[in-house]
DNA sequence: CGTAATCTTGACTGTACTCAATAAGGGTGG
DNA sequence: CCACCCTTATTGAGTACAGTCAAGATTACG
């Protein structure tokens, strides 16, 4: 079986930022932060918003598709350091130049805000700030984590885990009738988890064959959270916190997956 | 040859928080932060400042000693996150309970500071809260730089990197005339680098085969922090932001070292 | 319809891990 | 001061998980 080239969701039009589920779940707290400074821009898939070392750039808001931040190394080895859903915030490094690129994994709308508008006067819109440094906080964690997993974990555990991750992180800002899909490349998998593309693609065979994860038109879909959590040897309740406020109301619980093939192990 | 148990450098009696060149380098700022807030406190080598999954805790800056962040996992393994050197700033993660614990690999001594002196009313402090989002942001940029590592590198290139990126960060708030020490197990350097201590031990001997490092006085000791750089794959300069002000004014430019034994291949 | 990218699979290699035994300091209590 | 214990460092032998190389199958896309 084949991974079809990922396809982005059908766009809808938005006419700002803040009419965007995504970007509402975000900036939460309503004028709160210089909200009439973001400003939409769109991507095409593969397109650079932000090329490594180069800017103090703007503070994102990602609205629609999928983001990559990603570090290169002098030989072409590639890290990819963090998977940036819709909801998510992504901070420049304030300090110095960026370390790590930005890159459009899909199409993708993206709310942008100079960082001076959050960062040059504080006082003007303390809430802001401190939704700021509520998402600064939520990166660092998910860095961690990130890191825990590369260093620690085995090829199926890192690859089950940010399945299972990515699946709770979406969950929180989709809208509630679409079903969580990854539409992300095994090559970018593999950079993201610090392992190969073959390793990544022999892992999620096994993972297809234990049920846990399957093909569904063409994107990586997730069968069965729990048990992928348990693969991954995680602990879903103690990463709720930064996993994002999913459990309050029943955010479209476990999407009723279509019945089993005959033969599958579950 | 064996690694002495690391003893903390001798120290001085503090009388204030402000007195401390560590931590004035930190909140550089003059009156910028609540420093009044900040209370000194002392640890012994392993002791336990903060176990994971518990506090929304306090504000660290490291004056003297060497602190370790860790995630443990739940069978036992641990990733070493962060490791903290003076003038190091620990922030907690705002975001639900700590993703990490923070023990002191040796005799510390920090400064403690009540987030809720720098969040709570951030228009008291406004350049305080730029200096805490500076430190939020340098510790991004230091954990991505350490993924990249664990994710992207050989062994050789991990420890290398390690130990070069510490000599630098060391020296950035060292007093002038003391040597960079490392006073880390070689079951630390694993733990942070995603690797078991016995190929650490390995993978050790060939760089001090290469004259790269030595043993001295009990501690590891950077011999030559340009090959050791070239050794990783690093780019000191595109590093230098995070990497601390160090550049600037000549800071012990590699303290000279012994003379080499006849047969080290130098 | 042809080219390019991605996914799959197999065979082989190698870096890093595991197991295990020994050595070397440091600390503690007698 | 010395015996004893514990932690850490070191080394060797064997193993295994993941990487490399390479070919073929699908699918996307112009």
């Amino acid at each position: 079986m084949v991974f079809p080239r990922p396809r982005p969701p059908e766009r809808s039009d938005p006419a700002s930022c803040g009419t965007h589920r995504a970007c509402r779940s975000c900036w939460r707290d309503p004028g709160a932060l210089p909200q009439g400074h973001g400003r939409i821009r769109r991507y095409a898939a593969g397109a650079d918003l932000a090329a490594q070392g180069e800017p103090p750039a703007d503070i994102l808001t990602l609205i629609e598709g999928w983001l990559l931040l990603s570090a290169l190394l002098s030989d072409g080895r590639r890290q990819i350091l963090h998977i940036v859903v819709p909801g998510d915030v992504v901070v420049p490094l304030l300090v110095g130049s960026a370390g790590f690129g930005i890159q459009a994994a899909t199409d993708a709308t993206v709310c942008a805000m100079p960082v001076a508008a959050a960062t040059t006067s504080p006082t003007a819109h303390p809430a802001g700030l401190h939704v700021l440094m509520k998402a600064m906080s939520r990166n660092a964690a998910m860095a961690y984590e990130h890191l825990t997993a590369v260093g620690r974990r085995t090829a199926r555990e890192r690859v089950a885990l940010l399945l299972v991750e990515l699946y709770y992180r979406c969950r929180r800002a989709a809208i509630p009738d679409h079903a969580v899909q990854i539409p992300l490349t095994q090559g970018v998998l593999a950079d993201a988890l610090g392992l190969t593309a073959v390793h990544v693609n022999r892992t999620l065979k096994t993972l297809r064959a234990d049920g846990l994860v399957a093909y569904e038109g063409g994107m990586l879909r997730i069968l069965d959270p729990d048990r992928l959590a348990a693969a991954a040897c995680f602990d879903v309740e103690a990463a709720g916190a930064w996993l994002g406020p999913c459990p309050p109301g029943p955010p479209t619980p476990v999407p009723p997956t279509a019945p089993m093939p005959p033969g599958a192990s579950r």
